[in-house]
DNA sequence: CGGTTTCCCATAATCTCCCATGGACACCCA
DNA sequence: TGGGTGTCCATGGGAGATTATGGGAAACCG
């Protein structure tokens, strides 16, 4: 599947509406099992560990779901994890112009205001408040600038190495 | 996978399009699971190590994306090199005439103006502007050639690290 | 009913597609 | 060999399509 790449920066308008950039909304037309509206559809999820929403293409949020049930049944894990990703998961339909609205409780546990942040994280998406997008991005890059230190080879290989 | 080779330096339009050498399309085309385009598609990202910006064939951009795969869901080690890697790649179709643009963000990043050079580097290509871009070719050949004179020949074949 | 949500239309700025041009180079053939 | 000729390449620009954004009106819902 098409992965979430770069980073866009949209306004919120009245309604709490916000166009989810084009290149975005490309990759969550694609690869639909049954096709929903004219834009794809997306899960949204606040992220447990850290202050963003989440969004998904639908295929991919459910692959991430059952590899849950690789965790032993009735393991404590199993019960977290379920709770943790589907208890306050919604699905969204883009409007025609390739819209959503942002669930109050989304917009208040990422801190959104007038302007958010689209991120790109191959697999799925982030929304943030833009300043904290900011801060998260440089984080994340200077972290694996040192991680990169300490990969196997055989990871980095891949690209012809550097 | 064909590699980028050689040096070609182009001008930006006022639109901001430059026109990627021919040598380059041809590899771009190449090996494509989806074929996306008449002339292939390109990932653009800035270097983390420079002022340039790097061109990647899709293949080649995703198997580096691979290692992420291999580390633990949700772990941070996870997050950090995702966002890493795509929060500011993106994908760039280039037209008919085999131009893309480039994204304001990339071109400020290498610093880019009315000309640019385009770097071969084996799996990828890199974008500078004109001046930098013979200060750090011949950078690299300087320390290249200081290097084998007194590295041992383990040390280099291990990929000469610092 | 009143407030909210959803659909639809409008618009300015931007981006893409498409056509055109001139030069560089390779090739062909007398 | 030298001139002609065709092809490919880099570059330029105009017009139409997209994108992000705004707002009005209809539908919905308790």
């Amino acid at each position: 599947m098409t992965q979430f790449k770069g980073t866009h920066t949209v306004r919120r308008d009245g309604k709490g509406r916000v166009s989810i950039p084009a290149a975005f909304r490309a990759v969550l037309k694609g690869d639909h099992p049954v096709a929903p509206g004219p834009n794809g559809a997306v899960v949204l999820r606040p992220s447990h560990k850290y202050a963003c929403v989440e969004g998904w293409h639908p295929a991919a949020f459910e692959a991430q779901g059952s590899q849950i049930q690789q965790l032993p049944r009735f393991s404590d894990e199993e019960d977290d994890l379920a709770l943790a990703l589907y208890s306050d998961a919604v699905d969204a339909e883009p409007d025609k112009e390739g819209r959503i609205v942002l669930p109050r409780e989304l917009a208040d546990h990422a801190g959104l205001d007038e302007e958010v942040t689209f991120v790109g994280a191959g697999s799925h998406f982030q929304i943030w408040e833009p300043a904290a997008a900011q801060r998260r991005v440089a984080e994340a890059r200077e972290r694996a600038r040192v991680l990169r230190m300490t990969l196997p080879p055989a990871a980095l290989a891949a690209g012809g190495g550097k």
